[in-house]
DNA sequence: CCCGACTCTGACAACGTTGTCCAGGCTCTA
DNA sequence: TAGAGCCTGGACAACGTTGTCAGAGTCGGG
């Protein structure tokens, strides 16, 4: 019997889905799950030429109405149109593709397209591709760099034209070969990693420094810090920016009000009660991120005493809550906007050398961040 | 000049952009914004006839290296990786795909990827395509019956091997070519109209009625719905679970108490208005799907008297309000991911007829509609 | 009536890969 | 040592499309 997953592989993936076996996959001979017979092309699709015989005509004049090329008689044009129409004749773009060079399809990775934040980033990308006449192929990394990496290589393998990049690894020499080749590249949200390409992002240091310094107007000094990883640019940026504000204060930061770690609920909730606790505790904290903040105020809603709160990336329904949730918003569809234009501007040929492009935050007060300290 | 959006269009889409100038983009001879250089292969990237050149064996020993084929010296399989490494060689599977009949790609149209249900769905999609060794290929449709079937063949061009389709409108005929020539499609979150094909839902009448049921039992008559375009399958069904609930309990329905149209925020705000004020107003609403619950629930959020809720569809941080909004949840990623998995049962082979699967929905009380009726 | 110009059409090669098939060299056995 | 059989490698066609180019047909003017 053949396992679910070997029946329909068409690229003969190795999918990495743990190995519980722990036997190697072995290539042997042909192994039954891989035999399939040989001209099995599924529906069997008519081509041109199946068209051309039908309307008693030639190759390349099908090949001229599908495509509205000049030069066709209308009589002729017809019959080949009828032709088309009895057999459901739908031209091969793969093929097309494989002659023209170009696939009018971009590739975007990201992290993770159920994350709220994703989502409108990749509708906006969508959009401008779709306005250049280009399909977009989404991959989700799942902040794994191999997963990353296999992604990108398998959509160059694709040829897509281009790709938008949200990078989950830090070294994108990899890319090297595909750049050379003429991929067109946009990084967005963070910046690639030893390679030098146009990026796209938010600008994260600024704003947490903004969000910071907001809740320092407010008189607050214990003030937390929950973020993501380290390792990840954005939540370095934002850890930056608190610092920042905080050393601009001349506040000394405590090393206990920094939490960087997964965004995992139970590691950030933990982290939360931590700083809520003890003889000095915070009295207003700063999330790094949306997941973060959406936890925090979890945490918050059943702690006894008021604590500020400032967060990174705007929640829907933030201005329901009570008290509503102040936030240093990013534009993400913008983001996407901005870096899908300036991939198909490489694609036109009209773009140079490789820039850096910030983005503004916004910061929406709605009262969390305008609590009074309360000691 | 060239305008930017025709500059790179390698599919020579006619982008449907509002026509402004009015006139009609005539096919002319060659219009200078279509003319590109003959055999322009933007990178010129390297080929297996490249490597096997440079490695000094024949085509076909390169093909064998790369896809880990059997018999060949482990010398010459390190001559042609060498090659492989130095050139930068990247397999070109838009040929590959041609040769083998299958892409190893699936198309997932949507209404629009930014709305934070379709996110959690179109991940789950990925992840069983993954599994297969399949890329994922998005199309938002932004509830546009046209651009549905633009994008569906789209895909179908470049021979998507399968298609998960959300419906936007309600006749599927344009693809019974495509399944006869045995494109897998699955339907989700709609039915398909006058076409045989496997459709993926979830009880909506079910849930609206025990919805609205709840509404009913904490001792509501006047209770209001506000929801989608009747024409849209799921916005029907709810409408219908309503109606029966109401009738089950013996209520008759008046017209003001029902509202259907675009969840425009604005439309829907009025709508609201309207039900809430007037001799006998609604003591309670019950909400369509998740954007018409949130615009409802800012309403509310300004109503002087308190009013019931219940929503179709779970929203994010709905047990932080005050109250909490009770809903009756559907399960994104569940609907997804058996799409999805049926889809790689028909191309496996391991599937027969068509069938029609509901998945359960899940009420969540969580205070919003156990508040009494106030008068 | 012929010739050139023009219009329409189709034969052919090429895109980069994989499946088929055969050749040559090797090992092993009788 | 010859023959059988295996292992390795390569030539070639095919996948479905598009670009090139040349041929066939038409028309008008000299």
């Amino acid at each position: 019997m053949l396992d679910a997953t070997s029946s329909y592989n068409p690229m003969g993936t190795r999918i990495p889905v743990a190995d519980r076996t722990g036997h190697r996959t072995v290539p042997e001979t042909t192994r039954s799950t891989e035999r399939r017979l040989p001209g099995t092309r599924y529906g069997n699709r008519p081509t041109m030429k199946d068209v051309a015989a039908r309307a008693g005509v030639g190759l390349k004049t099908v090949s001229r109405v599908v495509n509205g090329e000049p030069g066709v008689t209308p009589e002729t044009e017809r019959r080949v149109q009828e032709a088309i129409e009895a057999l459901g004749f739908r031209r091969n773009d793969s093929a097309r593709v494989l002659r023209k060079g170009r696939t009018a399809s971009i590739g975007l990775v990201l992290e993770d397209l159920a994350d709220p934040f994703y989502g409108p980033l990749s509708r906006a990308v969508e959009e401008v591709a779709r306005a250049h006449g280009a399909l977009l192929i989404n991959g989700s990394s799942a902040e794994d760099a191999d997963r990353e990496q296999e992604l990108v290589l398998a959509l160059c393998a694709r040829r897509v034209d281009g790709l938008v990049v949200i990078p989950a690894g830090d070294d994108h020499r990899y890319l090297e070969p595909e750049l050379k080749a003429g991929v067109a590249t946009v990084f967005v949200d963070r910046p690639a990693g030893h390679i030098d390409a146009d990026v796209v992002v938010s600008d994260n240091f600024g704003g947490a420094r903004d969000g910071v310094r907001h809740l320092i107007a407010h008189g607050h000094r214990r003030i937390g810090f929950i973020g993501d990883m380290p390792r990840i640019h954005t939540a370095a940026e934002r850890l930056r920016g608190y610092r920042t504000a905080m050393e601009d204060a001349g506040i000394p930061v405590e090393d206990p009000w920094m939490s960087l770690g997964v965004t995992d609920p139970e590691r950030v909730r933990r982290a939360a009660r931590e700083m809520l606790s003890g003889p000095e505790p915070v009295t207003a904290i700063f999330t790094g991120n949306n997941r973060v903040t959406v936890t925090v105020i979890r945490v918050l809603a059943g702690h006894p005493r008021p604590v500020a709160l400032v967060g990174f990336d705007d929640i829907e329904l933030a201005d329901l809550l009570q008290p509503g949730v102040t936030v240093v918003a990013q534009d993400a569809a913008a983001l996407g906007r901005t870096a899908a234009e300036r991939l198909f501007r490489q694609l036109d040929g009209t773009l140079l050398a490789p820039e850096r492009i910030e983005l503004p935050t916004r910061l929406i007060t709605r009262g969390s961040g305008e609590l009074p300290p309360a000691d």
